[in-house]
DNA sequence: AAATTATATTAAAACCATTCTAAACTGTTG
DNA sequence: CAACAGTTTAGAATGGTTTTAATATAATTT
């Protein structure tokens, strides 16, 4: 199990001081500049698919036509920059508790997400 | 510019006792088996994004691989019913004030969306 | 009401992120 | 080191969305 492709792609996200987004065109990117070896992109949608259902990696769910992803696995929400396409963490402290007060029969909540958008501020 | 297709779009989305959620496709098949008239997939992306630029339609992005349009446009959330892909309207009430104790210097919150996740209770 | 103009609709092709396929390859186990 | 299961790969397929260029329609002018 633990082939080359791998070991670089953990490599490229976990060895980090800080946790980051990115795209899977992003990750290719920098594999393919940083280390300068090709890497197939069906590989790359397998492995991070893999990470993901492991609970190494978060989906994030913004935008329709790509996903973004999230070495940060803590409980946290995100900023999105409109204009730049990024995202920014932003903690549960900075949002502060969310009680939903409404409940669907024979449904259980699994998740609550926040997703505050941003737009430059010309004012 | 009230063309055949636009009145009918209209009829089917805003001559409703109730908000609703849909997606492209619901709306084509909407219109093409109540109406037994065709309409081109064009037609219908072009009049809803024109309709969403108005006002009268919100976009909601929760699966990377397709949109849904809602025409409750008041400010509201969302529980997302994983198993059967369905939106339900969570009202603002339900969930709570929230208050971002965080910024972005130079940006501006444009829109802050709660994204509750449902999954089947089966305990 | 015909002619003109601007705008909409259409089918088909293009796009692009993602997934699938089937063959070649690699790590592991005995 | 042989055999197997799991992995990588290039390229094709998929599917929602957008674009294109031609045709049609509504509004405006003559």
């Amino acid at each position: 199990r633990p082939t080359k492709q791998r070991i670089k792609i953990c490599e490229v996200l976990f060895n980090k001081e800080t946790t980051f987004h990115f795209t899977i065109n992003d990750l290719v990117k920098i594999i393919e500049t940083e280390a300068n070896e090709k890497i197939s992109l069906a590989t790359v949608y397998n492995t991070i698919h893999a990470f993901e259902k492991k609970g190494y990696l978060k989906e994030i769910q913004i935008d329709s036509n790509q996903s973004y992803f999230d070495t940060n696995v803590t409980d946290h929400h995100h900023f999105y920059d409109i204009s730049e396409k990024k995202l920014i963490d932003l903690d549960q402290v900075d949002v502060g508790p969310i009680n939903i007060k409404k409940s669907v029969p024979g449904k259980k909540i699994k998740s609550v997400e926040v997703l505050v958008k941003l737009d430059t501020d010309n004012q």
